[in-house]
DNA sequence: CTGAAAGCGCTAACAC
DNA sequence: GTGTTAGCGCTTTCAG
């Protein structure tokens, strides 16, 4: 069991018992093809034999690349964001790639000291889903000037001119509410986000969407959540509302939950009396007594996505500006709209 | 913006600027007590001055290691595993050690081409939840001949001796069935997951409780999920027993709240007719239509108590055998068992 | 096709 | 206290 660790296998080693220079070792190793036939595979022969695994640091000190990529979160416990982590895990793995994940916890300083971090570990790229204050890039120019590439992810900084991956919140917005509309509601309340780009774009997308209906609502119909688990609160007030609300659209799905329990607790019927509406189909959405209606934002698309760019302005020149990549939002039309 | 690259100012940098040594900034850089107490003032001004932030590549080549802890787990969309992730993550980061995570999809093979990629990359340490099949520990043995250190968590393998951390499954068993007695119940199935440790463990101590209270039960009461998703048809095949049970133990919570949908669709009354358990407390087990009794691991807590475990056995001398940690579980009695 | 020379940026060990 | 000497294991560059 516990044997005495074993040195691993060098280049080197390899090199001296076939009487080769470790260049040569090198170069088979890599797949280079100025190596002669019978050599390469004398060499092949004693790397299985051996059982010989490059030494990655100092592959990458002396190539100057670590094919490591960063990855920076505010939450990984947030379906979300957890989602899109997997999504660019199974992009970049089989070009050789590993990825570091951290958590700001939502704070722009750790976000700060994890972007120094990851530089100083030489990554290849960063990906961010940033907790900057909105129109704050100097983090973002100071990654600029190192020259490492990174893709910001679904929270967009209009300012900076790094490549952007998210789903399309408007888009979002205007698709819940207009199914709601399509199903005949016409007092339509929505709980908001935080004011981020995600939650932000959604209202922003709900308002135009009702504009163009002509329907003109009290600004009351509008609440806004601080935090996921306050959907329950929100729609307690709501539903407090004369003349009442007949749907009620969550900027997420917790919060379209909350409202949901506290619509049902209030013995209020849904979809009969209230459709309710939520954005991001998570897994549990199926599972809830009605089951819940949602906007599927393909995370892991974005996380596969963003991945893409980022693999391919390392390899590149300088990038080319890249246009904002938003992705299509799809309807899961369910119970809780019937 | 896109400003030229800067190379990053190196140690030799600094030292031809202050004429001293590499050596000297080097001792500086890493708080070395034996420097003077002016030449160390003038370093630190310049390090402040010039941004100076270490190559971690070239120092993990240089002083063997890298400070880099690898965590494999079978899927990072399972908030258990996610929260693990987290725990770990916070415990670490403070050390100045980073993670990276990977992917086993659940899979034996994935998971030893990660392992050895993690090896490969020289990582200082391993964390993993493994996918191997139970008995297969050749995986182990491998890491151990290389000499790292490395903790298994949630899937226990007693054939090797690396220390282990999960929870204490059987206890939980033990306790959702417990739970379910006191309030009265008599014919209580049990939705069991797949035959790795927490599945068999939770179903063990579920069958001990049963035993220990004089209580015995047709075969039929034990489904079997294969997947997280079947609970309802598990629970839907539960219902057509006569006598019908009178609660239900979900291995999981997903599972648990899937039996709560067939239960309420079949037009029955939770908790009056039939009670309801799961174990994880996921987030969203308040907002079930009815709130669901749980059983919670303190999933960031094994995260928490692998690493430390981990980092231990990195700084220490050969590891002495640990005694596996299994984690107290803590009931969350809510609305389906009241 | 093969290999020698010259590092990558840093640290360990030991002199001075 | 400070600096020297040697690398860590690999790749780049460029001769042969």
């Amino acid at each position: 069991m516990a044997q005495t660790p074993t040195t691993p296998v060098r280049l080197k080693d390899i090199a001296r018992d076939l009487n080769v220079s470790v260049m040569t070792v090198s170069k088979v190793v890599r797949n280079c093809a100025d190596v002669g036939a019978e050599t390469r595979s004398r060499v092949m022969a004693r790397i299985k034999e051996l059982n010989y695994q490059p030494n990655w640091v100092a592959r990458s000190l002396a190539a100057r690349r670590t094919f490591i990529i960063g990855l920076i979160v505010p939450d990984l416990m947030h379906s979300f964001f957890a989602e899109i982590a997997k999504g660019v895990s199974a992009t970049i793995r089989p070009l050789g790639y590993d990825m570091v994940i951290c958590n700001s916890e939502e704070n722009s300083e750790n976000e700060a000291s994890e972007v120094d971090r990851l530089l100083a570990r030489q990554v290849d790229g960063l990906l961010i889903a940033s907790a900057q204050q909105p129109g704050e890039t100097e983090l973002f120019s100071r990654i600029d000037a190192r020259g490492v590439p990174f893709v910001l992810i679904d929270r967009r900084f209009s300012e900076s001119s790094a490549p952007y991956v998210g789903a399309d919140d408007e888009a979002i917005g205007r698709m819940a509410t207009k199914h709601l509309l399509d199903r005949g509601c016409r007092r339509i309340a929505h709980i908001a986000g935080p004011q981020l780009a995600p939650g932000s774009g959604r209202l922003k997308g709900y308002r135009e969407t009702l504009a163009a209906a002509g329907i003109k609502l009290p600004d009351a119909c509008v609440e806004h959540a601080k935090d996921d688990d306050t959907g329950y609160e929100a729609a307690s007030r709501l539903l407090k509302l004369t003349p009442r609300p007949d749907a009620i659209f969550g900027y997420n799905d917790p919060t379209a939950a909350g409202a949901m329990k506290a619509i049902l607790e209030a013995g209020i019927k849904i979809p009969e009396e209230i459709k309710v509406i939520g954005v991001g189909n998570v897994h549990y959405s199926d599972l809830l007594r009605v089951p819940l209606s949602t906007i599927d934002q393909s995370s892991a698309s974005i996380g596969e996505q963003a991945a893409d760019i980022l693999i391919k302005s390392i390899g590149g020149k300088r990038r080319r500006t890249v246009k904002p990549v938003l992705i299509d939002p799809v309807l899961i039309a369910r119970e809780s709209t019937r």
